[in-house]
DNA sequence: AATGAATGAGCGTTCATTCAT
DNA sequence: GATGAATGAACGCTCATTCAT
C-alpha cells in the first residue's frame, strides 16, 4: 500500500545510494544510460501489468535494448523488482521530505506531507501496484518500506510531544494509524479517482489529528 | 489490505448466498462437500503461497480430489480466487458485525469493531494475502470490497452525526481514513506480530477518534 | 566408455527394476506406453546428438507426444538421461549374461561375452555416446556402471581361480584391464567400423588371456 | 578416454608446432603470453567443468584478460577446445615417450610406459575430461588421438615381433586391447583413486602381456 | 590489441486447461 | 461425476559471438 510520510533526516540511502545500487555497477556512461532505461521501463511494465504478468522482454522492448542486456544489469526478474521497490520507496520519501520542513507545527507538517503524498501518487500511480505487490514478490522490501515509514512518523510525533505540540503518549500505534490513513486516502483519491483536491483531504485529516492528538490537559 | 469494519445489515449473501454461489451449483450433497473442500483448500493454498505461486494441483491435492474435479466446480483459477475473495470479504463482515451492535455510542462501536477485526485477522492471516492480491488478480472484487466497506463506515458515521454523536460533516474521507487505520493496524498487530492486545490498540484509536470527530461547538 | 561383460547373478535391478523405475510410475496402460515411447525416443535423441545438443522437444517430437507430456514422467532433462544410462547399463548386462553361461571354462566364457558385447554394440551404437557422456552429465551413474561391471568381472575371475582355471592372484587390476580392452575393442570394431568379425576379435583376446592368466606352475 | 602409450618418434608438432599452432599466430611476445594464458585457463576451466558447463568468460576470467580478447586468439569455443585436445594429446605422448626408450625389451617398455602414463594422469586429471569429451565436441580430434595412439602401439609391437620378442601375429586388435587396458587403469587408479602404486599395476599388466604375447613355439 | 557492453537465438520448465476413459 | 494423462503456449535465463570505443 505504498508509504506516505517523508523524512526530515538524510538517510544513508540518499547519500551513497543512487540508481546504480540496484543492479551491477556499469563502468561506462553508455552502461549507466542503459541501466536507467531498464529501470524506468521496469517501472512502467510492472506498474501496468504487475509483476507476474509483466515480462523481461516487455521491459527490454520498452527500454529499447536487447533482451540479453537486461542480464548485464540484473540477475533475475526478482532482482529488478527489488531494486524498483527500493527505488520507489526512496522516491516517495524524497518527494515528501520537503513538505515536512518549514511547517509551523507538527500537525501542519503532517498535513503538508499528506497533500504532497497524494500529489505524488497522482503522477506515479504505479507505486501502488509495485509496493503492494512486493508483499508477495519481495516481502523483505515490503516490510522494510512500511517499518521504516512508520518509524519515521513515530519519531516525528515523539519529537512533537517533547515540544508539547501533541499528547505525550504518541507512539507506534498512532504512527501506523496515520500511515494507514494516508495510504488508503492516496489509493482512493489518487489511484481510483482524482475527485477531490489533495489540500482539502489533507485539511480534513489535519483537523482530525489536531483534536485527536491534542496535548492532554 | 483487507477490510475492517463490519455491517449491521444482513446482506443478500447471507440469505440465499451460500458457498455454492461461488462455483457451479452442485446438485448432490457429495458435490456440496467437494465444493467446500476445494474452497477451503484454495484459501489455504493461496494464503500460503499467493495466487501466482499457488496452483490448481496444489488445491486439489489439499482437497483430496482429482485434478480434473476442480473444473467441475470452477471455470478457471481466476474463478476460485474471485469466489474466495468474496467469501473472505463476507466472513470479515460477518465476524465484525456483532461487535457493532450493543455499543452505547458510535465511537464505542468502532472501537469494538476494530478489536474484533484484529482478533479475526489473528486467526485468519490469509485474508491479507488474499484480499491484497485481489488488487492484481481480480480488481473488481478488490474495489468492491473496499468501496463497500468504506461505504458502510460512512453510513454509520453519518447516522451517528444525525444523532449528534460526532461532528456533522463526517463523510467519505473520514471513512477511508478509519478503514486505512484499521487495515494497517491489523497488518501490524495481527500478521506481523501479535505483540499488543487488540483491546489496547482499539482503545488508543477510539481516543483519537472520540476527540478527532467530536461534535462541533 | 560403456561396459563389457555381463553377469551370472540375477541382480536386484532385474527383479524389481523395469523401465518404470526410471520415471514417475504411470498408473494406466496408456501411461506405460507413453513412458516407453519417451525413453526410446530419448535414447535415439541423445545417441544421435549427445546430451547437450539433444533437446526435450526433440525427444517428444520423436516420441510423438506433446512437449508437456515429458514432464509427466520425468522431472528434468537430467532425470531422463539418468534413467537412460541405467536402462542401457542393464540392457548390456542382460544381453551379455547368456553368453557367460554354458561355456566350458572361464576363458571361453569371457570370449563369448566379448563377442556378444561387440555384437550388441553394433546394433546399439548409442550406448557409447550415452554412457560416455554420463561421465559429465551424471557421474554417479557413470561410476556405478563401471564399478559394477569391473566388480562382476573380478568375481568371475576369482571364482575361476578357485576352480584352478586361472592364476590365483587375479583381482581388480585384471578386471579393469579386461573391461578396458573390451570397451575399446567395442569402440573400434563396432562404432568406428565393423571391419572384423566379433568372433575373430574375441578369439584373439581369448588367446591373450588364456596364456596371460594361465595358472602358475 | 585419453591415450596411453607415447611415441619414440619426434612428431611434426614438436618441431614447428608450438602453442601458437593452436590459435591465431600472435605477433608480439605479449600476444604469445596472452595466448598461453588463455590455453592454460581453458584447460583448467574445461577440466573442472567440462566443455558445456565451462564458459568463455570463465576462461578469460581465469586468464585475467577481457572477454573480447579471447576472440583475438581463437575463432570459437570449439576452436580452443580443439587446440586443447591436441595440446593434451601431445603432452601425454611427450611425457610417456622417454619411458619407452632404454627398456631391455618391448614388454619392459610397455610396462614403463604404463607406469609413466598413470603417473602423468595423476598430475593431469583433466586429460580425461578433456579427451573424453572430445568424442562429443570434436570427434575429429578424438579419433585422431586414439587412432594415432593405437597405431603407435601396433608399430611397436610389430617391430618387437620382427625382433622375435613377441608373437608374430600382433596387430591392431592387440594394440587396441593394450590401449584400452591402459586408459581404464589410468581412470581407475589415477582419477578415481590413487590407491595402488603405478609400478605395481604396470607390473601386473606386464606379466599378463609377457605370457599372453609370448612368441609361439 | 584490448576492452566490456550489447545482442538474440535457443532451450528447459511450468501449469492452466482439455479430454479420453 | 470423477479421474489423471495429455496438451502447448509462454517465459525466464544462458552465453557464444559481435561491435563500438
Amino acid at each position: 500500500m505504498v508509504s506516505a510520510r517523508g523524512t526530515q533526516a538524510t538517510s544513508q540511502a540518499e547519500q551513497g545510494g543512487d540508481v546504480a545500487s540496484a543492479g551491477k555497477e556499469p563502468r561506462t556512461a553508455r552502461g549507466r544510460r542503459t541501466l536507467r532505461a531498464i529501470l524506468d521501463a521496469a517501472a512502467a511494465e510492472f506498474g501496468e501489468k504487475g509483476f507476474h504478468e509483466g515480462s523481461i522482454s516487455g521491459i527490454t522492448r520498452r527500454a529499447g535494448v536487447a533482451l540479453g542486456s537486461f542480464y548485464t544489469y540484473f540477475d533475475s526478474k526478482d532482482a529488478v523488482f527489488r531494486a524498483l521497490v527500493r527505488d520507489m520507496s526512496d522516491q516517495v520519501r524524497d518527494h515528501v521530505a520537503p513538505a515536512l520542513k518549514g511547517a509551523p507545527d507538527q500537525i501542519a507538517a503532517e498535513q503538508a506531507a499528506l497533500a504532497a503524498f497524494i500529489g505524488f501518487a497522482r503522477t506515479h500511480k504505479e507505486i501502488y501496484r509495485i509496493i503492494d505487490e512486493a508483499e508477495f514478490v519481495d516481502p523483505e522490501s515490503f516490510r522494510l518500506h512500511y517499518a521504516t515509514t512508520a518509524d519515521r512518523i513515530a519519531r516525528r510525533l515523539q519529537a512533537a510531544a517533547a515540544r508539547g505540540e501533541v499528547r505525550s503518549d504518541v507512539g507506534e500505534v498512532h504512527a501506523w494509524a496515520i500511515m494507514g490513513m494516508n495510504v488508503f486516502l492516496g489509493l482512493r483519491y489518487s489511484v481510483w479517482a482524482e475527485d477531490a483536491a489533495p489540500e482539502a483531504i489533507a485539511e480534513t485529516v489535519a483537523t482530525l489529528l489536531a483534536k485527536g492528538l491534542a496535548p492532554e490537559g
